[in-house]
DNA sequence: ATTCTTATGATACGACCGTTCAACAGTGGA
DNA sequence: TCCACTGTTGAACGGTCGTATCATAAGAAT
């Protein structure tokens, strides 16, 4: 019995620690929904102690508000990377069904979170501040297309609708993959478009069948 | 210390306590999500005994699959009642936001369940019968419109894009009802419908306080 | 009245929950 | 080489979880 004794565990920074944390925590989120997301269950997903999560986030509920920001993060740097201009109506509509978005495990997860936030205060400020952004960004596309267009309208509603649409494509393709294509669900997101602005040019739409770009 | 006995508690037939488990279920899930959904509460809600649970419903996610039955029964008994003759379309979007089924409690149900279906298979097998059956309403009733129109559409994709709609309509609201009024979602549906069919009738429509967008 | 059925209350159980905390050890700078 | 810093461990805590079990009693049948 010689003693191979390299260090017994890896020290990462505060920061790293912390990605991890959040990155489990998704994938708990991702394979049994909120009933799976406890320290448990987390921790051995990131092979660390259970004593990370307080000790990084204050609390396992600190992790959740971390996770869920992280998926909103990850949203907009799709939608709307930061250094790019501004995204135009179809770009937007392009990346809402991204595969880097809309893919079975981050539906799931959005679906998670979503039954959370009524319940959960700090979840709830979470969502008000990055919602009103990524509402803002819609509500800038939609009044750049209508003016193009010489058309007058609430920009504000139509951009709320909008997110409704897409959340409910979401929504649906969350609970039954089979029931909605990516895009049936790109198509009908188009659709509200031109009822509400007339005709929206659409780019180069993805090949159905094809392993997806990006 | 006299004895004012009567009986120590009532007993009920197991259908009527059925029924108040249900009930009580209802509430933990409105009041506080899958997370409040446990036996401790629930049969406190319900004055009832720790027991109760699993003598009636076979174990706890028996009683929640009785529960998400429940929800859906109550949705179908607003929108397709039955003896009524079958819906057309305009009842079908008014039934949507009738505030029986429209309103905050309900909302946050939806929002709890539709978290955990994807995680509980007796859930989604619950889902997938009531949901189908839905669906086949709001098909016939898209196929008449269209015939009596002499247009002719895939009804059951259109079907499934408006139940997608609404759904996200409602899924917005039981997020964050300042969003988003009824009405504003009413007339959603309804514009949904007009790109798709041309202009329907709306009947008398509760009264607007701005008329909407869209 | 008496019997029978079964809904009910009460408790016990092992498993897991999230958090705390003191001791430990990896790591970079002295 | 030693030290100070701090990320990390792992046990322990009180509480709650869902379920199984059993004696009890309500209420109908006789």
């Amino acid at each position: 019995m010689t003693k191979p004794e390299g260090p017994r565990y890896r020290r990462y920074s505060s920061e790293t620690r912390g990605a991890m944390l959040v990155e489990a925590g998704l994938a708990c989120l991702a394979r049994g929904g909120i009933t799976a997301f406890t320290v448990d269950n987390i921790c051995r997903e990131a092979n660390a102690s259970r004593g990370l999560i307080t000790h990084h986030f204050g609390s396992k509920n600190g992790l959740l508000a971390a996770v869920y920001a992280t998926m909103y993060d990850r949203f907009t740097a799709v939608v709307a990377p930061e250094g790019r201009p501004e995204p135009d109506l179809a770009t937007l509509v392009d990346a809402n069904f991204d595969p880097a978005v809309f893919n079975p495990d981050s539906l799931r997860i959005w679906l998670a979170l979503w039954g959370e936030i009524a319940n959960n205060p700090e979840l709830r400020e979470v969502h008000r501040q990055r919602y009103l952004d990524l509402l803002a960004t819609v509500e800038r596309a939609v009044a750049a297309e209508a003016e193009a267009r010489g058309r007058k309208l609430d920009a504000r509603a139509v951009a709320v609708l909008f997110v409704a649409l897409s959340d409910g494509l979401w929504l649906e393709q969350g609970i039954d993959k089979t029931m909605l294509s990516r895009e049936a669900a790109r198509d009908a997101c188009y659709s509200f478009f031109d009822s509400v602005l007339g005709p929206l040019d659409r780019p180069a739409a993805p090949q159905a069948t094809t392993p997806a770009p990006v």
